[in-house]
DNA sequence: ATGGTAGGTGTCCTA
C-alpha cells in the first residue's frame, strides 16, 4: 500500500481554506498535517475539508496563535498531544492510523529574534521545548511512525541560501542545529526529504518581507518530514511544493511532500 | 546596518 503525507504551514487556515482544498484536490495526499492554524478548534472549517473525503481529523487549537491539525482520508485510531516545555500552546498533535502508522505534527516555537536565552526568553523557550521532544522519544522510542511539521530550525549549510549570512540568525545557529539534532537522534528520525533529496538547495519558506522571493530566492528549509528506521526505507518520492509560494494571498510556508510504500 | 510583510485576541502581539 503506497501513503502519501503532506506537512504545511497555513498561517491562518480560516484565511486560507481555499488553498487547502486545492492542494486536497490537486494532490490528493492521504493526510494533510497543517501548523499555525491560528483558530480554536470549533472554527476549523472542518466541514469542507470532510467533504473531499478527510473525513477523520484531530486538531488542538487556540484563539489567534499556533494551532496544528491532522486531516486524514484514512481512519484514525487514537489521538494525543503533548505540551512541550509546558508553555500552553497548541503546538502537537498526533493521530495513528488503522495502518499502524502514528503521525506526530509539530510546530516548534520561533524563537524570537535575539538568539540568546538570557536576552529572549522565547529563544530559551524554542530550545527547552526540543530539549522536551528529545526526552519524549527517548523514554518511549517510536516506531512505524512519521514526525512532520514546521520546526522552525534550517539545519544544514544548503538548507539555507547563505549559510555564512545565517549562523547567528534565529533558525540556522548552530545551538538550534544542535538541540534538533539531539530531538532528532533520541528518536531515531531519518530525515526523509534529505534520504531522497541529498544535495544541493532545499527551501519551504520564503520571508514575506522579501518583495521579490523567487528571484532572490533567500528560503530556509524549515519543514521536515521524518521517520522511523522501521519505514523509513519505503518512503521516495519527497516532493516541496515551490510553486504554491507563487499562489495568490499564499502562505509563507510551502508543502512537503513524502510517500511510503507500507 | 536597516527594515521590509502578513495575520489575528488588532493600534499590539507573533511570525
Amino acid at each position: 500500500m503506497s501513503f502519501t503525507l503532506a506537512t504545511w504551514n497555513i498561517n491562518s487556515v480560516r484565511l486560507r481554506e481555499g488553498l487547502v482544498a486545492r492542494l486536497l484536490q490537486d494532490e490528493a495526499p492521504d493526510v494533510l498535517c497543517l501548523q499555525e492554524c491560528k483558530s480554536p478548534v470549533d472554527k476549523i472549517p472542518m466541514e469542507a475539508f470532510r467533504a473531499l473525503g478527510y473525513s477523520h481529523i484531530v486538531a488542538r487549537g487556540q484563539k489567534g496563535y499556533n494551532g496544528v491539525a491532522i486531516l486524514s482520508r484514512l481512519p484514525i485510531v487514537e489521538a494525543g498531544a503533548q505540551d512541550f516545555a509546558s508553555l500552553g500552546h497548541a503546538r502537537h498533535v498526533a493521530a495513528r492510523l488503522e495502518n499502524g502508522v502514528t503521525i506526530h505534527n509539530v510546530y516548534v516555537p520561533a524563537g524570537g529574534d535575539i538568539p540568546d536565552r538570557n536576552e529572549n526568553e522565547k529563544f530559551g523557550q524554542k530550545l527547552d521545548f526540543l530539549t522536551e521532544m528529545r526526552d519524549f522519544f527517548r523514554w518511549d522510542r517510536p516506531d512505524r511512525a512519521i514526525l512532520v511539521g514546521d520546526l522552525n530550525i534550517a539545519p544544514r549549510e544548503d538548507d539555507v541560501w547563505n549559510h555564512k549570512a545565517l549562523l547567528k540568525i534565529v533558525s540556522h545557529t548552530p545551538v538550534e542545529v544542535e538541540h534538533l539534532g539531539a530531538a532528532q537522534a533520541s528518536g531515531g528520525w531519518v530525515d526523509v526529504t534529505r534520504q531522497d533529496i541529498p544535495v544541493g538547495p532545499l527551501y519551504s519558506w520564503w520571508s514575506y518581507r522579501s518583495p521579490d522571493w523567487n528571484t532572490a530566492d533567500k528560503g530556509r528549509r524549515l519543514d521536515h518530514i521524518w521517520a522511523t528506521p522501521d519505514i523509513s526505507n519505503a518512503a521516495h518520492g519527497s516532493r516541496i511544493l515551490r510553486e504554491l509560494r507563487g499562489w495568490e494571498q499564499p502562505s509563507d510556508h510551502v508543502p512537503v511532500f513524502a510517500s511510503f510504500d507500507l
